[in-house]
DNA sequence: GTGGTCTAGACCACG
DNA sequence: GTGGTCTAGACCACG
């Protein structure tokens, strides 16, 4: 379920732990659901185990799996929304430099609203259509 | 005037484009205006020649300056919004991981539109103490 | 594969780019093919990695080649023929130049047509040896 | 008459011999005609004097003026076109660089032709509105 | 003075 | 192994 892409910047384990976040918020994965083992996701993926691994050591540091020895990984139940100044500072500062590339390649602050309500009808329109 | 940040993960040529990039928008650097010699914003901030070298070609190809060897950068006047259907794909993959960050930070669309005015106003600050 | 000529004024990093392009065009280099790595490349002519890196950067913003990091580079599959007024016009000073220049060096239209045939002779004969 | 741009990123000196040669192809400099002094054309385009003589030196190598001293400089009455292998050659390397640059931007042989047909009807423009 | 290129190293992240 | 960044120098062309 989750695409690799070649073009991509971002490492391949920060892609999977992008995937699989994006996978948790449009709905598709829920709490308690059990995720791919690593070697089931390297396998389907071509890529080596290790990578997989890192990735799910960082979804888990990062709460939105749990790990069980000798039994897998699952979807965090416990919702995660612990809101950190710290957290809110650091995607500040993404957002900023967002918006100086977005001023540059001729967008206004209206076709921005436009395109955040686009993604945001985009991430929930999985889980209208599991209902 | 460019504050370079050690904890920052972005490259110090990067940190540099974006930072011009910022003062170019506010206001601060206006068409026309030379900008630092290489060696002279190299010497300022303690980095070897090589990297401010490498930041200014970076904005060259992006037409934020132009570079006129045996004289110097000048910030360009031709205002380079030229909307492109690839930047846009390329700023929406950006939104979009973003949005997802926002989510599991526990933060909604009304308080990410909020910030998005903040970071606006912000950008726009410089420019009305000048009038 | 790629000769570097000390009398040409181009710099290396330029003749590095121009040759690997020359070679996707004679189809020598196919899409998907991965390239020489860096440190290869750089052993094998002898300077530094660095100017290596620089050439397929360039290449990469070019859309000849894709970087995958910590696996190697390749020959882009996406064709880049996208045209573009601006290139055109680029093309179209160089060419400008390159007719006076033909004019005082005695050669007249005719003749100019003739070369651009060998050229582009030259540039298909490699694939069609493959057939 | 010669105009320079600093977008261009031909040394202003270079800009300055290309901008007489092509002056005197396309017959609006005649054999014969004295050219504007050094300081002349230095104070007109806010230069050094020291870059137009650079180009005036040129010039004056590549045949096109000829100075004399304490009188001034003139465009050369001999033809000056001596056909060389060498200059073939290295005009031949040109073409085959722009034919390549030509096919990644997208354009095709017949393309080039037009293009070029549009370049020399440029070149002798000039020539018949003096008739 | 200016920017452009290159060397010969180093250290880092990723796979 | 791979590419990416950076240093601390050097030399060059241009003005």
């Amino acid at each position: 379920m989750v695409i690799l892409n070649l073009h991509d910047k971002r490492p391949i384990y920060v892609q999977l732990v992008d995937g699989i976040k994006e996978q948790v918020i449009k709905g598709i994965l829920k709490p308690g659901d059990q995720i791919l083992s690593i070697r089931q996701l390297a396998g389907q993926l071509s890529i080596t185990p290790n990578t997989v691994s890192r990735a799910y050591q960082e979804l888990e540091r990062q709460k939105v799996i749990i790990s069980v020895k000798g039994k897998g990984n699952y979807i965090n139940d416990v919702p995660n929304f612990k809101r950190s100044e710290e957290k809110m500072e650091e995607l500040k500062k993404l957002l900023t430099q967002l918006c100086i590339e977005w001023n540059f390649a001729g967008y206004n602050r209206g076709e921005l609203i436009e395109v955040i309500d686009e993604i945001y009808n985009n991430l929930k329109k999985e889980e209208s259509t599991c209902q």
